[in-house]
DNA sequence: AGCGGTTACTGACGCGCGTTACCTGATGCC
DNA sequence: GGCATCAGGTAACGCGCGTCAGTAACCGCT
């Protein structure tokens, strides 16, 4: 228990001047003139005194939280497996750092959706939502009371700003490549069920790159992963039951490990029998064997974006609806050309 | 900009009772008698304006701050590469949300280390230091002022509560695991530098191991790791260069892939020519070519522990001075007996 | 009727701060 | 000299809440 805090009372008697001195100085106000040996003196007193001004009593009094909070609505399974999140959690924390802003975060049990009134209580200023879901009353009540709120992902049809990376250009961008290299009976594991728009989305830019290739689509190659590898591995196993294969694209890096499993397993070899393009580009792909082409996801910046759009929310100022960031293809040993390509061109 | 706060005031004109009535009310004091119909009165009251106490308000007036900060003090590199951080947030919130507490994290920038006054401004009750660094002057003070402090990990010498992995029996369990295999020139690759207590509390684990199984240690089988899987792939092309080795215990599985990549790249297949353990049992380490053993640590527990007992400390109880949990082997197929011993048992 | 005891409730204070409106003495200007 | 201006500073209020010290009404008992 540490001793009795030290208020701006204290501060004021030690300096001699009024508590209303010492908090203009303080606050550093440049709209009231402080003489420079005042300021000292006060200054003086306060590092004497070792005074910290509350933060409560600062944000009753008119302040705000200088909080932001991050709602984490995903699975817990989810967001074990995210191998990104922390990195866009350094990028939210970046960004309110610059602004003099702390972070909180709100891990979501699977039942209970009890976040709102991280709000509703002034222990926030404003929310980012990570994994919105449509069937969420409490977000869409937020958001129509006028509270600052930012979504990581997707949500279509919700009034709020949202940040997302551009899944189905990245997704076009791993096709593309596969395609390029002349691979036509290209497989598609998803990262997630479909109802997450992350998973749609990039099964829909796989889709798209096939059409615009003319090829059809055929719903036989195509399987749903969740999240972790062993579903990569089920839907690998899958797929290769049913059809033969000469690539896959893997909508998530952590699933794509467990799609090379099934793959070895079967006694296929990546990528002499069998190209795979993962999604993310997690710090480990590089030392995968082989080493994972993938698509990179810009993860700090994901949280960096967030936590500018977020406050500037909070400041009232306008924010786009929708950011879209740019995905880039990291081409590695996982990928190359089929096998009748390999033996004609020498 | 949401409407007017809804204040108790409202509620208790709303209910016709005093506000401090429905501060009892809200706060459900036991030691005070209220009838049950007034209570509906009020609840009835406070659901229909939809009243949140305002939580600043409420902590200025003598409450908490019902938050817990977890501040990292590790440098960027090592959190992006720290898989399990995430779920030991995960137990650290389970541990909060039973307590009615919230989680604040504070990631520090290399340079600047401000998160005193996190605990000085009364923004949270209790800091978590995860990674606590010797070069600390501001934890030391926050210690000496009776503030509650937990580390996550160890420094010794500082009076406050720390929790951590048994991490000198994890590297015994895998060091005795490769020499009940038969195992006799193992290698050691640490997981940081050694003035990080895990690395060389790691590395003394190895050590033990050797010395009660009466083997000499030898100096050029050990080389310094640094978080990430290239700092790994140097180390083991390192101790490649100027030894041979039939076995080798990575002090960390992200450690591990990078020189599991460089053996590989060495020409040696594993685990027939060399055997790999790794330490953390990270998601994917089951996944890996071939799957990784080792030494799995209790992420979420870690925090669940850690969690609870800052709580203790913050409830000004009594909390065991080093909690050291226990790590568990993980046999999987990156082990195996030697080259002689295999050909020897059929 | 008188009295102690209980039940149900309330008025007022203080938590530490930001801020507004006001005050005082010195200076400038005609 | 008289008035306006301004630098430098302050007293007092309110933010929303928890809590203490009451108080008024009512009950049971003699």
């Amino acid at each position: 228990m540490p001793g009795r805090r030290v208020t701006s009372a204290d501060v004021a008697a030690l300096a001699g001047v009024s508590r209303t001195t010492v908090s203009f100085v303080m606050n550093g106000r440049r709209d009231v003139k402080i003489p420079a040996t005042t300021r000292r003196r006060v200054l003086a007193a306060a590092q004497e005194l070792g005074y910290h001004p509350n933060a409560p009593a600062r944000q009753l009094a008119g302040g705000a939280s200088q909080t932001l909070g991050l709602v984490l609505r995903q699975s817990p399974e989810q967001v074990a497996g995210d191998a990104l999140l922390v990195e866009t959690l350094r990028g939210l924390a970046l960004a309110a750092r610059d602004a003099d802003h702390r972070v909180l975060v709100e891990t979501l049990a699977p039942g209970d959706g009890r976040y709102a009134n991280l709000l509703r209580s002034g222990r926030t200023d404003g929310l980012i939502i990570s994994g919105p879901r449509s069937d969420d009353p409490e977000l869409a009540d937020l958001v129509r009371d006028g509270f600052p709120v930012v979504l990581q992902g997707s949500m279509p049809g919700l009034a709020a700003p949202s940040v997302d990376v551009d899944n189905v250009a990245g997704a076009r961008l791993a096709v593309e490549h596969l395609l390029g290299l002349g691979h036509r009976r290209i497989a598609c594991i998803t990262n997630a069920p479909l109802v997450y728009t992350a998973a749609s989305e990039r099964l829909a830019g796989y889709t798209q790159a096939l059409q615009l290739a003319g090829i059809a689509v055929d719903r036989i190659l195509i399987a749903e992963g969740g999240f972790d590898a062993p579903s990569g591995h089920r839907a690998m196993s899958t797929i290769l039951e049913r059809t033969e294969i000469d690539a896959a694209f893997v909508a998530s890096d952590v699933v794509a490990l467990g799609a090379l499993a099934a793959l070895r397993e079967a006694g296929y070899t990546v990528p002499a029998d069998v190209s795979v393009v993962g999604f993310d580009d997690i710090p480990l792909s590089a030392y995968l064997d082989p080493p994972l082409t993938t698509v990179r996801l810009p993860a700090r910046e994901i949280g960096l974006t967030v936590g500018l759009a977020l406050l500037e929310k909070i400041a009232g100022r306008l924010v786009a609806d929708r950011t879209l960031l740019p995905t880039h293809l990291i081409v590695r040993a996982s990928t190359g050309p089929p096998r009748g390509a390999a033996e004609a061109s020498p």
